[in-house]
DNA sequence: CTATTGCCTTGACTTTGATCAATCGCGTCT
DNA sequence: AGACGCGATTGATCAAAGTCAAGGCAATAG
C-alpha cells in the first residue's frame, strides 16, 4: 500500500506537497506522485479569514478542499435561529462531500483558514482511477461519526461544567497533538458565542464554568482566547472522560 | 454501474438473497450474482430476541451482519452509568466497522432483530475485489454521519417537548418509509427509557411529554408501545421541523 | 483622547427538566 | 386468586441552566 508512495524521491514531487500534511496524514497520501502532479496543476492554495463562509446554503461550491491550516465549524441551524455546531475540522481533514449532496450544514472559517482547493470533477475522477483515495475518504469519514457519537454522549448527558472542560480537553489535545508533558497552552479557536453554540449552552453559561475551572485552577485564562492547563488529566477528570 | 447486478437472471441468487432489502438497498446491491454466490455460502441467518448484545465490550465479534429486521440501538457508556443511543438502525442498514476499531459503542437488538452475518475475514476480502462495495460503505457512513448530526441539533438545541416529537417523527418516518397518507401507525422499537438514553432526557419527562401530545391530539397512544398519528405535519411542526 | 463597538463577565431572577416518591396497569408465577 | 415485578404515569419539590440586565475590558474609529 505504502509502495505506491514513494516517499524517497521527493523532488517527484509538486513544492506544495512536499511539506504538506495533506500527503502523509490526509487523503493526498493515497495518490502515486504522478496523480500528486497532475491534481496540483489544478488546485489552488487559498488564504481565507476567520468568519468566512466555505460551503453553505449560498453558493453550491465547486471545489474540494484539504486544510493546511486553521479551524472550520461546521454548522446546522434551525429556522427560528437557534444553531448547532456538529463538528469541528483541523489540518489536514478534507472538506466536502462526494457523492452525498447537502444536508443543511454549512462550513465557516472559526479561525484564519488555509486551503487547498481543487475542483470537484477532478476528484471525481480520481476516485474512480484511485480506489485507495476512497478508502481514505472513508476513513476520514468514520473518524467524524466516531467523533460525532463522542459528541452527542457530551450533548446529552453531561452537565455544563463537564461540557465546557470537554470542550477545553477537546481543543487541548487536538492543537497540539503529541503533547508528552501534561501541561498544554493554546488559543481557543472558538469565540464564547460558538462555545455555546458547540455544546448546546448559552454564553452566559460558558462564560461561568470557565470562571469556575480557573476559580479551581484547572485552567489559566491568560486572555479571553488563551489558555493554559498545567494539568491535562485533571481536565480530563473534570470532563469525565 | 447497475449493468453488473443482471437483476432479470434471479434463478442466479442464492434462494435466501432473492428477497433480501439489502440486495437493494443495502450493500449487497454492490455484488455480482457470482459474488453473491460465495458470499451466500458463508452467510448465515440468525434471530436474536430484544436485548441481545450484537457488538460490544464483552465479546469481539468475528462478523459483520446486515439487518434483515427488527431495530438495533447503538449506544455509549459513561464509567458512572449515564448512557446515550448515539444511533438506531433499521434494515437493510451495514453493522459493523471495517478498518475502524471500534470506539465504544454497544450495539444491542432493541427489538427482536434479524440478521444475515459474514465472517469478517470475507467481507474484507471482497472489499478488495469490489470496490463498488466500499463505495456503498462510505455511502452508509456518510448517511450516518448525517443522522448523528441532525440527532446533535435535537440533543443541544431543542426543548423536551420538540426532543419527543422528534424521536415520533423519526420513527414515523423510518417504519413506514413510504407513507403516502399524512396519517400513521406503528409500534414504538424502543421503551421509555431507551427513548430516555436517546433523547437525553428522563423517562418521567419523555412520559410527560408524550401525554401532552396525546391530550393536545398529536398522537394518540393505543398501548404503552403502539402508537397513532393523524396528522405527520402537525408532529413536524411540534418537532420544529 | 474620548466615544463606540464587540465580546465577555457577573448578578438577580425565572424556567425547564431532574429528582424523589407514590401509584397504576398488566402480565406472570405460585 | 393473590402476590409480585416491571414499566409507565403522575405529583411535589429542587437544582441546573436559561433569561434579562448591567457593566467591564480592549480594540478601533472619530
Amino acid at each position: 500500500m505504502d509502495a505506491h508512495r514513494k516517499d524517497i524521491h521527493n523532488s517527484e514531487l509538486p513544492v506544495l506537497c512536499r511539506a504538506c500534511e495533506a500527503r502523509h496524514r490526509g487523503v493526498c497520501g493515497a495518490l502515486t506522485p504522478s496523480q500528486l502532479v497532475s491534481l496540483n496543476k489544478q488546485s489552488t492554495r487559498k488564504s481565507v479569514e476567520a468568519g468566512t463562509e466555505l460551503i453553505g446554503e449560498s453558493q453550491e461550491s465547486r471545489t474540494y478542499s484539504n486544510i493546511i491550516s486553521g479551524v472550520v465549524k461546521l454548522t446546522k441551524m434551525m429556522s427560528d435561529g437557534r444553531q448547532q455546531i456538529v463538528g469541528l475540522q483541523f489540518a489536514p481533514d478534507f472538506l466536502g462531500r462526494p457523492f452525498r449532496i447537502d444536508s443543511g450544514i454549512s462550513a465557516d472559517a472559526a479561525t484564519d483558514v488555509n486551503v487547498c482547493s481543487f475542483p470537484k470533477t477532478v476528484i471525481e475522477r480520481m476516485i474512480k482511477e484511485a480506489p485507495e483515495l476512497e478508502h481514505r475518504l472513508l476513513e476520514q469519514t468514520l473518524k467524524e461519526l466516531d467523533e460525532a457519537r463522542d459528541w452527542m454522549l457530551t450533548l446529552g448527558r453531561k452537565t455544563a461544567a463537564e461540557k465546557v472542560a470537554s470542550f477545553l480537553y477537546l481543543i487541548a489535545t487536538h492543537v497540539n497533538p503529541d503533547a508528552e508533558s501534561d501541561s498544554v497552552s493554546f488559543q481557543l479557536p472558538l469565540t464564547r458565542s460558538d462555545i455555546a453554540d458547540f455544546l448546546g449552552l448559552t454564553i452566559e453559561t460558558v462564560s461561568r464554568q470557565l470562571t469556575k475551572l480557573r476559580k479551581d485552577r484547572v485552567i489559566l485564562i491568560v486572555n479571553n482566547r488563551h489558555v493554559e492547563v498545567p494539568d491535562l488529566d485533571a481536565l480530563a477528570e473534570r470532563a469525565s472522560q
